[in-house]
DNA sequence: CTAACATTTTTCCAACTGGTCAAAAATCTT
DNA sequence: AAGATTTTTGACCAGTTGGAAAAATGTTAG
């Protein structure tokens, strides 16, 4: 004896499109919220890898969705099967990656010491850009595209966050704890700094030569980095 | 004064179609080399300048002829006349960037002051970023896609060149008339806090607000990264 | 096992892509 | 003005694109 007899399932399509349909209309169930099987969890996590490995690269106009589902070891049909849209994948990385991306200066705590916040801070950015590059190339075509599916965001949620990360430096500065400049163009040099040897890989490793294009180049861009943004940041009369 | 205009090969194969039928023809004419009209200067200099408008959006696979053709106010076959392949505009457009993009880094001087040398290239620079903010851009589209078009100059003619300029960095340090730091990505800073400007414009727009987002903004940005390097880079023992 | 459901594959399509070509139109030469 | 040349256009093409439809194949609960 069923619980409730399965009633005239309408166009029982892909789980997807029905999930939409579904929790559109029904309105006689209470808004039950379809569970997510474990497979479905899965392979749209596959489908997301690989679509960030390819979007990261060629943008989203540049990547086709051939080459996602065939980087994520899938059917071209499959692929939509999971994300109707194209758009859709990349809606859901992009709005991922915000909130990954707004992490490390959100951990920048007013009440701690200035240089060792400020200077961890940078450290947690490079260690990202070490460690996620594909996000940030991600960030960054978007970027370069005038951001068109985040500008909301940034002008309402990460502006937001700046103001507030600004007030605390304009605070260490008013305390003389730290040199008085332009804190949003402090952390603007934060952010450009760090990402840039993410975005700008080749171009690092180009340079650096095979030899220090490894693991090394890291560990001297933190001092370097550092050494920069502290001396830079010094009050004078400290000498 | 304008750079040297060097005629490459490139230049006369965009005539390649006349060439083959008139040289088809006449085969006992010594392959007298055809020089180009004003007209095909001028047509050849607005596709550049259209491909130029969408390349630096949405990179080289992302753009279309026909929106370059329209932008430049063409039909696409048209545009096609003057550039037989969507690759050679590109091609051109980066093999004039590179040219551009050296060039004030060339400047930099190792018989001036370094401070002065220093704060002018860190200004030219951002000069650059206001000015050409689509050359910006298009390059460093093409560093995301991991520059495939360009990776063999980066490894030769840059590489030498941020060589030649960090033996003068380190000439420098060991007059002691700089801080002793990595003088490699002491000139990676200067690009990624520089290029920040025009490549994540949108960004900056959405933070700075509307007020601040307008002209002010580069020379607040002059102003603190002057700041930001010279501190940075000032010698303790000089105070 | 079997029915209901979930997933995958096959087939297909209209719009768009980079690019060709011949002919028309405009321009230049004489 | 006539003829030669250069430039522009419209029609066309083969391959790719995002996506739809439906059939075929699992998978699972009863």
């Amino acid at each position: 004896m069923a619980p409730k007899k399965v009633k005239t399932v309408e166009a029982s399509k892909t789980q997807a499109k029905r999930q939409h349909k579904a929790n559109a209309k029904v309105a006689t169930a209470p808004a039950k919220p379809r569970p997510q099987t474990r497979i479905q969890r899965e392979k749209q996590d596959i489908i997301l890898e690989a679509a960030l490995e390819v979007f990261s690269v060629h943008g989203f106009r540049g990547a086709t969705i051939d080459q996602i589902a065939e980087v994520a070891g899938m059917s071209k049909p499959n692929l939509l099967y999971y994300f109707p849209k194209k758009e859709e994948i990349h809606r859901r990385l992009m709005s991922e990656l915000l909130v990954t991306w707004l992490a490390p200066l959100e951990e920048m705590r007013a009440d701690g010491d200035p240089f060792v916040e400020i200077r961890s801070y940078i450290r947690r950015k490079l260690e990202m850009a070490r460690d996620f590059p594909r996000q940030s190339r991600l960030f960054a075509n978007e970027m370069l595209r005038g951001a068109p599916h985040i500008i909301d965001m940034l002008e309402v949620d990460l502006k937001a966050l700046v103001d507030e990360k600004a007030q605390v430096l304009m605070a260490w500065m008013d305390q003389g704890k730290i040199s008085r400049t332009d804190p949003y163009h402090l952390i603007f040099s934060i952010w450009a700094t760090t990402q840039h040897y993410a975005d700008f890989d080749v171009q690092v490793r180009a340079i650096l030569g095979k030899g220090r294009g490894g693991e090394g180049r890291f560990e001297d861009a933190a001092r370097y980095l550092e050494q920069l943004f502290l001396h830079g940041l010094t009050p004078k009369a400290k000498g």
